[in-house]
DNA sequence: TATTATTATTTGCAGTTACAAATAAACTGA
DNA sequence: TCAGTTTATTTGTAACTGCAAATAATAATA
């Protein structure tokens, strides 16, 4: 195994990159990584319960509940309580957290499009695809695991 | 711009689940992910200075000097005084951090195969080449951008 | 409708992280 | 060769992270 061809090691690295070229523009708003990727999945995809927004972000839960806190304190989101299971806390965009969001977009795209300035678009649709593929292949694979563990 | 479309959100997201599913097989050797990264790039490319260390694992340099210093207390790594520039420290696995590599190397290596399980050589050949490709991408867009910065 | 089990989130705590300042060594040009 | 500058690493410090335990609300069932 060579380390350049290690997709974890491609992937660590790419994700280390695009933290750090994007960390100015959320710097200048006051913000941090974490903080965006709440953002962006709450502009997305709207109003989040907890739990689905750790799975959205990737952020472990008791570390995206301290999160929230912080960045409810700033006045980005606003906590709620589920209506249908009040168990559940909904996180909601305030307009101040809607704003900041799209203040950020901009750099967000140039970003995105600088890196892949030399692609074709055939070349960027295929990234996209083997990456939403690769990620069902991790999802299927951890599945067959947690089954032959039951099992 | 649509969350599941935006290369960075699928690559942290496959960042995240990578860690996930090495894990157990860190956790049972008493490592932990950087510390995987670590012994990987020197098991993959020898002996290394601090800070090329840190450009291979994409670890912050203090960060990365701390961790040394706990994989040193355990015996993975040493550290030695540069002999060409003795401001240099150069960091060599030892006998037990080959091992323990070693070790690891067959879970790493069926996570990856398991990942791209229905993956064509063809496909997997082409991700791999575009993920160093979007790497390169943001390499040199930085470039550009500390070169406006100088100018 | 109490009791027990399950699901959702938060918090205690011990440890890790990154910025900036401190240290250490090596060059550069009088 | 000595002061000043640059390069390489470590350390002080304040904040963040994640595991496991605690809390809170529901659901299930006798």
């Amino acid at each position: 195994m060579e380390l350049g061809a290690y997709l974890p090691y491609l992937v660590n690295r790419l994700g280390q990159r695009f933290v750090a070229e994007i960390s100015p523009a959320l710097t200048a708003v006051g913000i941090d990584v974490q903080m965006w990727r709440v953002l962006i999945a709450l502009y997305q995809r709207g109003d989040q319960p907890v739990g689905a927004l750790s799975d959205l972000t990737s952020i472990n839960i008791s570390t995206l509940s301290r999160l929230i806190g912080r960045m409810s304190a700033k006045g980005h989101v606003e906590r709620l309580r589920g209506n249908d299971d009040a168990r559940s806390v909904i996180i909601r965009l305030t307009p101040d957290g809607r704003a900041v969001t799209e203040s950020i977009l901009p750099a967000a795209t140039t970003l995105e499009a600088g890196a892949t300035a030399n692609f074709s678009d055939a070349e960027r649709a295929m990234l996209e695809q083997l990456l939403v593929k690769l990620y069902a292949g991790l999802a299927d694979d951890a599945a067959d695991t947690e089954e032959r563990l039951a099992g």
